[in-house]
DNA sequence: CCTTATAGAGTAAACGTTTACTTTATTTTA
DNA sequence: TAAAATAAAGTAAACGTTTACTCTATAAGG
């Protein structure tokens, strides 16, 4: 049963196809009430539906924008993304996701891809949109938006929020309540994105309240997993055991902590305090439930779709950080 | 500065653009090896890329593929989509996401989009593929699988795990290391997916220990995450305090029974033992670690991408039983 | 050396729409 | 009541490709 196109439509109809178009496009001229029924009928009778494909072409559009992930696995992505389809859907624009895996081949083998599809937007997500995409993002001559990300090319619009105060905020909650043996467990400190800005707002807020920070302080590992937050804290319980609070650069890495602590009979928050980082669903499920800083991932993915919806529609638009917040729970002593 | 065309890349190199199509599809006929090269060089220096659209509408071919989510929030969700995306990926196909929130309405809506949007087959995920839909998923006209979830559509392939049989084997597994009073926590119990079969699993398992499951064994509430998983465990410790195993619908809800437990003074797994089921990353960050049943999510994906593809490839393909295994983690103790 | 096959390359139709332009019929205006 | 304006509907070009078909020149065959 071969699909019905709109001749067929314009045959059934007994009009030309020009008519059914305009009915279809509801432009209100160019056909009486009677016909405009008439047709209506013919379409929903034949179960029409009009190609998407072809209207791209001589329009010019596809209503697609595409969106760029290392990976869509892990709650992170699937929030922001979640965000994104809303997003997108209420600007009648569809969604293609894509997991570059962080490999700069597949990045620019997708890209290209997303040109040919001639998406109208792209949304580069989780990562840093290096300069080696710059002659890629230029050519395809459609707007690019990083979200939770940064951007190493002139002009592209960055939707986040401030890590580097986040993570000051975060540790001078910490010293708020009275920690003054402070560690912090990272990933890869020149990662421009989880790694650097979080390190520096820790440091900043270590030396305003006068305890310059020393490098063992801060323990780092190849990612910013469970297991690498295990690693991290017995490093850190190693060098420092006199520890008696940790900022944790993810909420992951912090469950890590937890359950290491727990390991090794440290009681959270009696012995040890612990705050994460993202406000993930894990931080209320840990035992105890994990004070955090949130990022609000499902509402970043929506505004910075919306940011690229809006300036695909030509308005222009800059980047956008998100307010972060302390979301208080059960795992920071309070004195 | 416009997209170059075929046409454009044709004037500059000087010849037809039959040529340059024909060079770019690398037919091996209708050119010669110094056309060939001159072609792909004026390509490269123009940094024309052809355009998908105008492909598709002649090719009838769209390269794209839908998938529908009640959410693509959660760690489940974000699994099966990175399976997707990866096999979509290695057959040459894009993915377009849509989420459904579980409204009938708004999945219509999405089939449609899809429809007019030409996907080429379409993937329904997490979720019951009701008759309601029928009628539009035989007009589409091309090939559905449903993922994690099922069908009321005959004819329709279903890749998931044999729910029934893992809680099954899962009940099973708390029944062989001693446990003999045992009680579920489960989300709704007419959710087709992870409601009844899962509830059967149990039923069974326990009739076949010789101790018919009594109604109020089981625990269930709106939903299958934590904050349901506290409440039910609450009900149970209500009716049942003698209860030494549970058997929860989803690591969430188990993790909501672990929270719980502690904030009760009971102890896992000295007094209660706990399984749960999914195997997400949660699983193994928990307090003690969870012991579940494992649902390879990723590979579900994959899977059931790859026999979309399969079957737009014209192969005619069938249900598929994934195999789910239990992973033995701290949460049981063992007699 | 003439016929026939063959390879290289061009022409134009087709895919399913939208839309500017045209034609025809009807209504308004004077 | 004739001219002008308006509304309804049709015609055909265009969007950027692919591809069947055609044409030309060269190679092969006798």
């Amino acid at each position: 049963m071969k699909k019905s196109t709109i001749k067929d439509v314009a045959r059934e109809a007994n009009v030309s196809i020009a008519t059914v178009s305009r009915v279809l496009n509801d432009t209100g001229k160019g056909y009486s009430d009677k016909t405009k029924q008439h047709v209506m009928q013919t379409i929903e009778r034949m179960g029409y539906f009009p190609n998407a494909i072809a209207r791209g072409l001589i329009n010019n559009e596809s209503g697609t924008i595409g969106v760029l992930f290392p990976a869509v696995s892990g709650m992170v992505s699937a929030e922001l993304l979640h965000g994104i389809e809303a997003a997108a859907q209420a600007f009648g624009k569809s969604v293609i996701v894509c997991n570059t895996l962080s490999d700069p081949d597949k990045t620019e083998h997708y890209l290209q891809l997303l040109y040919e599809k001639q998406v109208e937007g792209v949304i580069f997500a989780n990562e840093r949109l290096t300069s080696d995409f710059q002659k890629m993002v230029k050519q395809m001559a459609v707007p690019f938006v990083t979200l939770a990300g940064t951007s190493e090319i002139e002009g592209i619009p960055e939707v986040k929020v401030n890590d580097q105060q986040a993570s000051y905020d975060a540790t001078q909650y910490l010293i708020k309540h009275g920690h003054s043996q402070l560690a912090m467990v990272s990933g890869p400190p020149h990662d421009s994105i989880a790694g650097t800005p979080r390190i520096e707002g820790f440091k900043h807020a270590l030396a305003d309240a006068n305890s310059p920070c020393k490098a063992t302080q801060i323990s780092w590992n190849q990612a910013f997993n469970f297991e690498d937050g295990k690693h991290a804290f017995r490093s850190i319980m190693a060098h420092h055991p006199e520890t008696t609070a940790i900022f944790a650069a993810s909420d992951e890495m912090a469950a890590g902590v937890i359950s290491e602590a727990h390991a090794q009979g440290i009681c959270i928050p009696n012995d040890l305090s612990i705050i994460g980082y993202d406000n993930t669903k894990l931080a209320m499920m840990t035992v105890p439930a994990l004070t955090t800083v949130s990022q609000e991932f499902d509402t970043m993915g929506y505004r910075a779709a919306e940011l690229l919806c809006h300036s695909i529609m030509g308005k222009d638009i800059k980047s956008l950080n998100l307010k972060h917040k302390i979301i208080e729970r059960e795992s920071v002593s309070k004195h």
